[in-house]
DNA sequence: GACATGGATGGAACGCTGTTCCAATACCGC
DNA sequence: GCGGTATTGGAACAGCGTTCCATCCATGTC
């Protein structure tokens, strides 16, 4: 309940091995990365971080809490890795293939991402699309709109992602994965589900991330043609 | 483990009262409809069906797979319900809003269309969306990416919701939520933040409904725009 | 009409979880 | 040194999903 008071900065460090909410949630991430999201628990944490269960409630307020740090770091990384100077197409690229590249590397923040609007992790994704948005120069009436769409799709592919990590049996590669939905599509109805036997044919070769840019260049697209018609 | 066996259908009913597949996910819709999702439990299941928890294992494997055909349940209402005969471009945006207006109704629902790509509420989606994409001419290397754009955002805007869903508490309305979002934005870095800063102030009187069949529309017109250059 | 069979039931019990509580410890200003 | 506060570690608690199993009862057979 009683979170850290941050009385005075102390001067000298405690001790080598003190806990800090730093080190807590470093070591949340590696046992997320590691073991997956079900194997994050506060004895398992605490058994890594050789301490009690108890202790991590004086840094972390709970559970919740440690995943939403956990995914803001994430995704802090990445953000401060864009380039500043570049085109806003392609700075608006850079930040969605950022964004893919990070729930690919650690898909428990997948789901995350949903969370409190409020949040570094969304703040900073709103406004590094947001913003470039502006500076290509759609008119500010449709800024909000398009930066929403933008967003809203980064964050739906960003949760199948996670989703389909969690179904991916630690050992299998992605391609059998794949292979084992097209094989599921395959054998609807034809009457009833055409259009998914279709795309299951072509599901086994795709690659999700060129899908994905190809996505976010529809929306840009899209957001173009709101350029001429200033409505 | 043992799951229903299905030997011969029965010609007369067990009892007025007998347990279903069908009446379990009906009581599970009706408690996560009035007390949220963190109120299904089984045990409150097997209270409100009269019966012990251990009965409802007979019909369903567990709270997963409950979760996911309750989902299938109100997706596939709503579903059922779209017109047939529409033109294709009014058909998508019928089935983008029959999807909104669904999980708006169940926000429980929106976090579990994330689940597996073959359960049904997915599938129709898809198919829904895919279909139309390819009765309004979209060139056939392109209804796969189209169609995952759409999705995608959908499912982005599902999960949004679900997740906002969560935050609220159950008393207040979404004006006050959307009051307090604001307030929060309204009070970062400027230097930092000054997209989302300039954002808080349309999130007060923005219509979510109407945002999202925004960016339906904004993904409808990139796609238009493959239309010519049929590459 | 009695009987055996097996699908269906209900509730106790298990292992695990997040969280709380509290005695014991480590540290710092004096 | 000493006293008090910040921090720690682990036991205890309530609640969860799930399993197990003794019991029930509708049915087909004789």
């Amino acid at each position: 309940m009683a979170t850290k008071t941050q009385t005075k900065t102390p001067r000298t460090e405690r001790r080598m091995d003190a806990l800090s909410k730093e080190r807590i949630v470093e070591a949340a991430i590696k046992i997320l990365d590691t073991d997956g999201e079900s194997a994050l628990t506060f004895r398992a944490l605490a058994a890594r971080l050789a301490t009690g269960s108890g202790a991590i409630y004086w840094h972390v307020a709970d559970k919740s809490e440690l995943l939403a740090a956990a995914t803001d770091e994430v995704v802090a990384r990445v953000m401060t890795g864009v380039v500043s100077g570049a085109e806003p197409r392609e700075a608006i690229r850079a930040i969605a293939l950022g964004v893919f590249d990070a729930i690919d590397a650690h898909p428990w923040a997948g789901a995350q991402l949903f969370r409190e609007p409020w949040r570094p992790a969304m703040l900073q994704i709103l406004e590094g699309i947001g913003g470039r948005l502006r500076a290509l120069g759609v008119p500010e009436r449709a800024q909000f709109d398009a930066a929403s769409a933008l967003v809203n799709y980064v964050l739906g592919v960003a949760g199948q992602n996670a989703a389909n990590a969690r179904l991916v049996p630690p050992g299998t590669d992605r391609a059998t994965f794949l292979g084992a939905v097209a094989a599921r599509w395959a054998q609807l109805d034809p009457s009833e589900y055409s259009f998914v036997r279709q795309v299951a044919t072509q599901l086994r070769e795709h690659d999700d991330r060129e899908q994905f840019l190809a996505g976010i260049d529809l929306i840009l697209a899209g957001i173009g043609t709101l350029r001429e018609d200033a409505r």
